[in-house]
DNA sequence: TTGACATATTCCCATATCGGAATGTATAAC
DNA sequence: GTTATACATTCCGATATGGGAATATGTCAA
């Protein structure tokens, strides 16, 4: 068997560092695809399929503005990422402390 | 081109499901390799090179007892992936509360 | 030494991936 | 209607991937 499909999950699709620097530049404000490509320095035909990947997990959101289309950041599913890695915060406080203290020890 | 090499970093490594079961396995205590294949019923092999991966990016580190590789969590670079996702807390924050706000209004 | 056990590595293969070029499909402007 | 603009989709080729089987490496036990 093979790698599982980006479009599988949200961990699948910000596997993609273009796809994280789509996601950082949306945080800011909605942006339309030329402008994505542009600030990007991508192609569209990328852009647009990055776009797709972000929006089959639900990473972003999609609406219509004459002949262009608006992307912008899905909270819901970014919260997901965040809660994930929050899992294991309270080892690195542990492990943070640990480090300080044996620092401390040998001054 | 083709898809980014898996052992490029940490998002890379996380974006598949049984390295992230490893991983939240091991955030409970430190681990050897035959007790993460016989808890996730992997074979050993795989297992091994799982974590060779997670090893590469640093998400994961590693201690010789007679026989045995025991494993355990990297604080540090979990961290990363936390700290990337929290750039959008302040976005999802706002979204909940327009949610909110637009159910009471239709009270 | 010989053998058993715990891991790591290599080989093979079916499949997913990304980018670029070309093409398709709306919508706005003339 | 015709043309230009903004995106989306398809086709292509080069490459990365994960699992299983087989094999290699290292360590303890008798």
């Amino acid at each position: 068997m093979a790698r599982a499909s980006t479009t599988s999950d949200a961990f699948n699709a910000i596997a993609e560092p273009r796809r994280r620097h789509i996601l950082e530049f949306l945080a800011a404000e909605e942006r339309s695809v030329s402008e994505i490509a542009a600030a990007l320095e991508l192609g569209q035909p990328s852009v647009s399929k990055h776009l797709q990947v972000l929006r089959d997990v639900g990473l972003v959101t999609q609406r219509k503005d004459g002949r262009s289309v608006i992307y912008r950041t899905n909270a819901e599913t970014l919260r997901t990422i965040h809660e994930w890695s929050s899992l294991f915060a309270k080892h690195w406080r542990a492990q943070l402390r640990r480090i300080k203290s044996h620092a401390e020890e040998n001054e």
